[in-house]
DNA sequence: GCCACAATTGACATATGTGTCAAGTCTTAT
DNA sequence: ATAAGACTTGACACATATGTCAATTGTGGC
């Protein structure tokens, strides 16, 4: 046994900093992401932090890069999704918006505003976001669109999107996927066949 | 003259301070806010500005009375104003896109997000949040849509304004008025008539 | 049993922020 | 010229944050 079981002694972690960092970050915005509070919450001394990271900053770090293609890849690969019908790819990129396991909107809100006042991330944020953009574009370019309404009609629904974590809008669940086959007609400029909604309403039935 | 004409003594004053105050909260939010920062911006000194405000927390107060109404009274206001088709009225409220006397998206989008973290201000945006898409969602009512399409429309043009802001998108404003026709062609379902356009065109030509 | 090492701890040094207060300095009205 | 009032200032007291370090405490391997 190459593998030794973790000792009971241990009570910090990497992971267990990293994951309360999230938490403070997603609730409160990174300039509540501090060491003391963190160890407060955690039950732990402040200075344990100091174990696993070097300093703030190389916390900052892990934590963009756990973000960093997580969010982009998942909202591309649907949109790279095969279809049969423009309204069916739409549904594969409203998939996000129901499933948090796609896309973490609050995740990725709170990473935009970090990146506000932080250069370096703001140019990963812009890179992901061309990403994102050109992804959806394309798919409306697939679907027959002139260059400049796919353009347009990507950046909205990326837009939305955004928008939809910033105002923190909570409908119920019933209601919210309801509204997606409004927004679909909205995205495409023709209402989804019944099919293609029974279709996606099926694929987020409850377990 | 009752009005004594202002002394040169005189060198903070309470608006140099809310105004240094909105410049940080829009460019780096409210975490940024603090007195020492601002005197040393004006400088200042830091203590001086407890003879205007009684402590930070009225500072606050006052930038939250600044922003109220302000935004979100003209945005209604150029939903309600007449016009002679559905383009024609969102043409009405693109121009708030454009002019920032009528919208101040860099301060939308910092009282947002400062509202994340302030249960209080939380309401109050909400609040604003629901004037403004009911105004639009009349708009679109009294043009003939559907309550759900109308819903959805009225959504998706404030989210796509509200995510414009986050997303910092800065387009040159040639682009970005020649990007408006497409999107009330998005929002409408139809393009507007070329007499429209112009018509929106000439609103925004340059002085 | 005891050693080595992984992990934790408390004390220290330092920075930046808030808020109070008594003393000082201009400017204007008399 | 001088007093009143408007505004500024520096010193003090305190809170919260970061980061370093030497000393200590458990745990598993021998």
């Amino acid at each position: 046994m190459t593998r030794p079981a973790p000792r009971q002694r241990q009570r910090g972690s990497k992971d267990l900093w990293l994951d309360a960092a999230y938490e403070m970050l997603i609730s409160e915005g990174i300039e509540a992401v501090k060491i003391m509070p963190l160890a407060k919450r955690l039950n732990l001394t402040r200075t344990g932090f100091y174990w696993f990271f070097k300093d703030l900053a190389e916390l900052h770090a892990a934590m963009i890069e756990r973000w960093q293609n997580r969010n982009t890849d998942a909202l591309v690969a649907q949109c790279e999704k095969p279809a049969d019908s423009l309204c069916a790819a739409l549904f594969h990129v409203m998939d996000c918006w129901l499933d948090p396991a796609l896309f973490d909107g609050r995740l990725d809100l709170a990473i935009r505003n970090w990146a506000r006042n932080d250069a370096a991330l703001l140019a990963r944020v812009t890179a992901a976001d061309s990403r994102r953009i050109e992804a959806v574009r394309d798919l409306f370019l697939r679907h027959g669109f002139a260059p400049e309404q796919a353009q347009v009609r990507a950046l909205t629904v990326m837009l939305t999107q955004i928008g939809y974590s910033s105002m923190d809008i909570t409908e119920p669940r019933a209601e919210r996927l309801a509204r997606v086959q409004h927004y679909v007609e909205l995205f495409a400029g023709t209402p989804p066949t019944p099919d293609e909604a029974a279709e996606f309403l099926a694929r987020h039935a409850p377990a």
